[in-house]
DNA sequence: TAGTAATTTCAGTAATTACTGAAACTTAAA
DNA sequence: TTTAAGTTTCAGTAATTACTGAAATTACTA
């Protein structure tokens, strides 16, 4: 491995972080690799300084573009691809988090409506019914909350997150605001 | 396997899954077993109804014991441990998040912290040093958020989510509030 | 504290997943 | 077209992870 000792770290810890995020080796750190570099790198070079087959790289790539964390570049008179992450980390954590849902989230809750729609509920299935009923609706009721926030611009994002739960502060004087003003009671 | 039909299709999808979120077959299984039964099991039962071995059987409740997602009970006058899920499910919502938290991202912020103090910091790394301390910085942030709304009792944390980007009404609304009533601006 | 029911550990095997190198395919310039 | 650089696919192998059954350990009962 060809690369400066700060680097390196980083790089063999997202190697090994790999299988705890349900990505493997090579492709955590060809991902970490990616990130730190300030310019764009092509397989080739992937390959020299990670240690890895030309294919192995390539498929590492391909599984990240399928995770949609890289994206090509092309540089021009040169045929080769040149790969970068998103350089906006707020576009990252976004993705992640889009992608986790999809491939962790979205097939449990389509089960769910299936199974709930499609099963007998008589009296012997009702408690089990029930619990998967409890399960859906609450899946349902995150994932309607992260789209909304993932709508948000992010400086409004940022904004909340700061403000943690005092959020909740606000909540609280709304009551009041609404005498004040004339409008609805929540 | 000896289930009925709406269990059977739960518990296999969550045998299926299990590889996604970092746990494996029988785990995923065993789990989704338990969280369909209206009363605890042993690890015979267990056994029987998904036709895995003692010995995985076992591997597998100590796994889930180590996530924290499961309880043991004992009955009376019977020598066998019994096992169910926290029957609050914003419980397990609440323990799924953080021990993901604990395995996939803590070690990583430990990390961070270690090579932004140890590795030098030259020109040569000064890029890979910000780019660091930028992801830093990002998970150290979201992660005091996170502990916040954890702090937070249950039945005020759906009433924030329930809300949605429409909390982001109340933050706007936060500096007319301030005049009115003479308190400070943000 | 001996006997036994219940549980866990562990070594060996099965199954799955990761990785490589060679061959096939793609694309663009000559 | 032909040629060649660049990329992907794929079959075989290596490495890892999951699972089993037997043996060891633990913990309760008498």
């Amino acid at each position: 491995m060809n690369l400066r000792s700060i680097e390196q770290a980083f790089v063999l810890h997202f190697g090994e972080m790999g299988s705890r995020w349900g990505i493997n080796r090579t492709v955590g750190q060809i991902y970490a690799l990616l990130y730190l570099s300030p310019e764009p790198l092509n397989a080739d070079d992937i390959c020299e300084k990670l240690g890895f087959s030309r294919s192995n790289v390539s498929m590492g790539l391909k599984e990240l573009d399928a995770w949609e964390l890289i994206q090509m570049k092309h540089i021009p008179n040169d045929r080769r691809d040149y790969y970068t992450t998103p350089d906006e980390i707020w576009q990252i954590v976004r993705t992640l988090i889009e992608q986790r849902r999809k491939r962790e989230i979205e097939p449990t809750l389509t089960m769910l409506r299936d199974v709930l729609l499609e099963t007998p509920n008589g009296p012997e299935e009702e408690y089990a019914h029930g619990k998967m009923q409890e399960m859906h609706d609450l899946i349902d009721m995150l994932t309607d909350w992260y789209q909304d926030m993932q709508k948000m611009e992010t400086e409004r994002l940022v904004h909340l997150l700061k403000m943690g739960a005092k959020v909740y502060k606000l909540y609280e004087m709304k009551d009041k605001l609404s005498v004040i003003s004339g409008g609805k009671k929540a």
